[in-house]
RNA sequence: GGGGUCAUAGUUAAGUUGGUUAUAACGCCGGCCUGUCACGCCGGAGGGCAGGGGUUCAAGUCCCCUUGGCCCCGCCA
């Protein structure tokens, strides 16, 4: 019903989709359309389903992403390819998640990550300035993953601001502040963070963060206000001077300055201090509206342990290209693997991502069985890709953006609602249309379906 | 699966520590104005506060349950 804001941010939306289009047609790309009604493949989120009608017990997947068809493509000779196209994933909603949402799919031959790179870099140049008449300065600054993590804690940091994170496991290991010189021995990081003249927050604020940071899994939230000579802390009294001067140091502390800790396993730390950051951000006002902050994040892990599967699993999908000389890794320390995937980040939202792909079988079948994918059970799901890869496939890769994302940063609308013209619900309704709704036992009974 | 938050006229909202006929703006209806176009003026209609149960002399205002919106964790290759 907020009609004026809504036909503003789709017609935006609309001159988007137009830009791409013709930067896509002026730079020899092809758009082809892919099946909606394909396979259901193992990896990744969970699928949408469609049942079969003429063959029955068996059910079409809605695509998750035009994945293994760009790639079909490239072996069958179209070096570039580019769609606009709906992906369906069956996963929990966000504000900036819904279960239908259109990507931009790219895919190319016969390049490297720079190609790809410079080529998407383009595309933002051109739709930032056709959408909101705004000059971007290329090339677009990078991020090793690795640097990402370490000093934003999170894989699309946002870098509209500072308030870096800041190990200092290495002056605290040995604290008269027992709490932190176990986790250092125990393996985990102590890690902080400055919020520059933060005297406005109060000591009701600095107990609700030590709730926020709870949602991460930190167990607690130390922090310091600085004053001349000293601290104002709770944990003040447990240091020795030269800790206080060393924290102080490496944080380039100044007074009214404070500092905030938290102290347990890498992931822990850097996913509560790196929510925190944001966090803070918006209370403290240190985020300009105007600003449009890109970063390339390079250098992701091949692949990542999963506890609930109790084996790895891609971090991007299982056809991405790792670094070849990561490959005697493979056997050894899987988790070290680098990968040739890059992620576009603005303004701390991804935007979009892709890698380059595997084109040799052998390289292919290292990647399956470090999975703990089956030979077997490999060839029934993705056979037909394999058996492209016998015929030579070129070198290749491509990248995807989130439409709606784009939308949303361009439009600064604060929902991915507002900028879908028939969006769902956070229980992926459509309260336009009342679906999903119920159907006749009729139309069961000819799909040799029963409600369980 | 879990945590939080919200639910008041067509719409967006205000409703103090529970207390007489539940407010406002926009919209709607009627009249006046008639060089209007984000007109102006006057006068109306319209909800019993998501649904159910409870506490109380008395409940939008407190408690419980249900339903739904929204935010977050898990999940999202």
């Amino acid at each position: 019903m907020r009609r004026p804001m809504i036909q503003k941010n789709l017609f935006l939306r609309s001159r988007l989709a137009a830009a791409t289009r013709r930067y896509f047609d002026e730079n020899g790309f092809i758009e082809v359309e892919t099946p909606f009604l394909g396979k259901s493949t193992p990896e990744g989120a969970r699928d949408y389903l469609v049942p079969s009608r003429i063959n029955k017990g068996t059910f079409y997947a809605l695509p998750q992403s035009p994945q293994l068809f760009k790639q079909l493509l490239m072996v069958s000779g179209f070096d570039r390819y580019y769609q606009i196209v709906k992906c369906f994933r069956d996963e929990d909603l966000r504000a900036d998640r819904q279960p239908e949402f259109t990507q931009i799919d790219v895919e190319m031959s016969f390049i490297t990550e720079e190609d790809i790179m410079n080529m998407m870099e383009g595309l933002m140049k051109t739709i930032f300035k056709a959408c909101l008449n705004k000059e971007l300065t290329l090339p677009l600054p990078r991020l090793s993953y690795a640097d990402a993590i370490g000093r934003y804690g999170k894989d699309n940091p946002d870098v509209r601001f500072g308030m870096e994170l800041v190990d200092i496991t290495a002056i605290v290991k040995d604290s008269g502040f027992k709490l932190f010189a176990e986790v250092a021995a125990s393996g985990g990081v102590i890690k902080a963070i400055k919020a520059e003249q933060a005297s406005t927050l109060s000591r009701k604020d600095l107990d609700g963060l030590k709730d926020f940071v709870a949602i991460y899994g930190a167990k607690g939230l130390a922090w310091a206000k600085v004053n001349a000579a000293d601290w104002t802390s709770p944990i003040f009294k447990f240091f020795k001077p030269e800790e206080v001067e060393g924290i102080s140091k490496a944080m380039n502390a100044k007074e009214s300055d404070i500092i905030f800790f938290v102290a347990d396993t890498p992931r822990v730390v850097n996913d509560s201090l790196g929510n925190l950051r944001i966090n803070l951000a918006k209370k403290l006002n240190l985020i300009d509206p105007n600003a449009l902050a890109f970063t390339w994040i390079t250098e992701f892990p091949l692949m990542e342990y999963s506890e609930t599967e109790k084996r790895f699993v891609s971090t991007h999908h299982p056809f991405t290209s790792p670094f070849l000389e990561d490959l005697p890794l493979m056997i050894t320390d899987p988790g070290k693997v680098r990968a040739k995937a890059y992620d576009l980040v603005l303004n701390g939202s991804e935007i979009g991502g892709g890698s380059i792909r595997i084109h040799h079988k052998d390289v292919q079948s290292q990647v399956f069985s470090a999975l703990k994918l089956r030979d077997e059970e490999a060839r029934m799901k993705f056979g037909f890709l394999l058996d492209a890869l016998e015929y030579g496939a070129p070198p290749h890769g491509g990248l995807a953006f989130g439409l709606d994302r784009l939308t949303m940063i361009m439009t600064r609308a604060e929902s991915i609602r507002d900028v879908i013209a028939f969006p769902k619900t956070q229980k992926a309704a459509c309260l336009m249309t009342d679906a999903p709704s119920k159907v006749s036992i009729e139309q069961l009974m000819e799909l040799s379906l029963k409600i369980v």
